[in-house]
DNA sequence: CTCTATGCAAAGCTTTTGCACGTTA
DNA sequence: TAACGTGCAAAAGCTTTGCATAGAG
C-alpha cells in the first residue's frame, strides 16, 4: 500500500476528508531529503500552491504524526524537524547537541533497551518521536581539545 | 562538595559572578519534588524576592544546565520542565505522551546502549536532558481497550 | 574600577485558535 | 446537505534581547 493510500485510509477511519491540501502536504513530505522544519515544508508547499496557508501545513502535520506517518525531531527550544516515514524502516535520532549534526538509528539498536523499560516500568516507548541529545565524535574531540587548553592557559 | 560550592566553582572558572538572585534560584531548585516549569520556579523564586525578574531565572536556569546541575524534560510542544540534579544520580526520564506521568530512570539501565551508541556512531549521549517519550502501562491498556471497543462498533 | 549581572520592557518566533466561508463525501 | 476543512488574521505563549543601571570581585 502506498503512503497516499495509507493516509487515505486512515483518515477514512477518523471519518476525516482527503484534501488537494492534505495531498500536496504528503506528497512534499514524501520528497525531503533531510528532516525540515515547518517553515521550510510550507516554502515548498507553497511552490506547489500559493494558496496553502500555514495553518493548513500544521494541522496536516499534526495528522501525519497522529498517524505514525511522520516523525518529530524535537530540538528542544522551539524548533522541531519533521521527516516522512512512510515504508521506511523506524528510527530514532541522535542530534549533536554543539553542531546540530543528526544521525538515524534503525530500532533494532534501541529494541533491546526498550524491551527493558517495558518489563521494567511498563513503559511501551514510541521510537519514532525519540530524540537523543548529545555530542558526535567531532565535537566531542573539539571539546575535549578546549579543555586541554584551557589548562594550559590556567598554567601558565 | 555541596552543590552551591559546585555552583560557586563552576561560575569563577568562567568568571561569572555569585550573586543573591543564583543563590537563590538554585535553592528553589534544590528544593524542588517535582520537575516543574519555569514559571513554576519563578513562583517560588518570587516567594523569596519580589525583586528577582523572570529574565534572570532563565538565564540562571540556563547556566544550571550548562553546568549540568539541573536536568531539563522536554515535553516537545514548548513545554520543558527543570528538575535539580546535585548529588543525585543521573538519571533519565520517561514521558507518558497520554497522561503526562514522568518517571526517572537510573542511569545504569541506559548504559548498555549509550555504550552501544559510542562504539557504533561515536555519539556521546547526554542523559541529563534525555527524554523518551511513550505510553505508561494504564494508557497503553487504555488504548488497546479503545481499540478493542472500535473494532466491535465497526463490526456492528 | 572594570566588567558582569540585573530589572524592565519590548520584541521574537513558532504554533495555535476563532470564525465565516468553501468543500468533501 | 451536514460535517469537516481551509484561509485569514489575530492571539498566545514561552523565551530572549537591548539597554541603562546596579553590583560583584
Amino acid at each position: 500500500m502506498s503512503c497516499e493510500d495509507l493516509f487515505i485510509k486512515k483518515l477514512k477511519e477518523k471519518g476525516y476528508r482527503f484534501t488537494p491540501q492534505r495531498e500536496i502536504v504528503l506528497e512534499i513530505m514524501h520528497h525531503l531529503k533531510i528532516p525540515s522544519t515547518a517553515e521550510e515544508i510550507f516554502d515548498r508547499v507553497h511552490t506547489k500552491s500559493k494558496s496553502i496557508d500555514k495553518s493548513t501545513v500544521y494541522r496536516t502535520l499534526d495528522l501525519l504524526q497522529e498517524f505514525g506517518l511522520i516523525s518529530v525531531i524535537d530540538l528542544g527550544e522551539k524548533e522541531h524537524l519533521y521527516e516522512h516515514i512512510g515504508t521506511h524502516e523506524p528510527h530514532l535520532h541522535l542530534v549533536c547537541e554543539s553542531c546540530g549534526k543528526i544521525m538515524g538509528v534503525a530500532q533494532e539498536v534501541f529494541l533491546p533497551f526498550s524491551k527493558q523499560l517495558q518489563e521494567q516500568y511498563g513503559f511501551h516507548s514510541s521510537i519514532l518521536n525519540l530524540t537523543i541529545p548529545g555530542l558526535c565524535s567531532d565535537c566531542k574531540k573539539k571539546k575535549h581539545q578546549v579543555k586541554v587548553l584551557d589548562q594550559k592557559v590556567h598554567h601558565q
